[in-house]
DNA sequence: TGCTTCCATCGTCACAAAACGATAAAGAAA
DNA sequence: TTTCTTTATCGTTTTGTGACGATGGAAGCA
């Protein structure tokens, strides 16, 4: 994972309302659909299909079709990724790594 | 830290450019000033400098005046406090909850 | 065949964010 | 004092985001 899908990924992840919507599809791990997230909120549905969308395109949760409803899920897989390579970006800040490698030196 | 926090905290995180900056700080523990980053990169003085208020203002970095210079330092503290919220959201997300509970609240 | 439900998408609006140049304050240096 | 360096802030422009209502297509039900 490079810097620039963490960066996607926090994006996604920027925001409170996505974060809520994150933590309700995960409690409802099989069968949630826009309008279930749709009732715990009070938000237009136009409005949480938006961000489900967000959270799509970052690869954080998944969609399946079902019928005339769309079942979401967390892709777990994706969020483990994600906390170990944000752990690692994180790690990597507080001892002295090679830094402003665009040919410039490392430190003054 | 509370999910708004982490929201806040991800958002200020979740550009590419200031991840590298949070880098190039990280590289010049002691004595990194804003013309230093923008000697790293081709954005202007002005740009940098608002990008550094962002992660200021998120508390990943802090500044000291030194001079007429200000010296930015990665707050390692803040960093290791994200991480280990985010690590402990992201992991409640497997596991099954009760869902549409905007008044309980597990831990912090 | 209608009718309903689900929901992604479109159009729109208001506001935030990102980038820039210019400026001014404040310390260092001459 | 005068000049230079540093850099936060202002004003502006362009682009993006978040919210909404409305719409239409697709599946299920009558």
């Amino acid at each position: 994972m490079h810097e620039d899908d963490i960066a996607a990924m926090m994006r996604a992840l920027g925001h409170p309302v996505r974060l809520e919507i994150l933590r309700i599809v995960s409690t409802r791990s099989e069968n949630c659909c826009c309008n279930d997230v749709t009732d715990c909120l009070s938000l237009a549905q136009s409005t949480v299909s938006q961000h489900l969308k967000v959270l799509l395109d970052a690869g954080v949760i998944e969609r399946q079709a079902q019928g005339t409803r769309n079942n979401y899920r967390v892709r777990t897989d994706r969020l483990d990724q994600f906390n170990a390579a944000v752990g690692a970006y994180l790690g990597k800040l507080g001892p002295s790594a090679s830094a402003c490698d665009r040919g410039l030196q490392p430190a003054s």
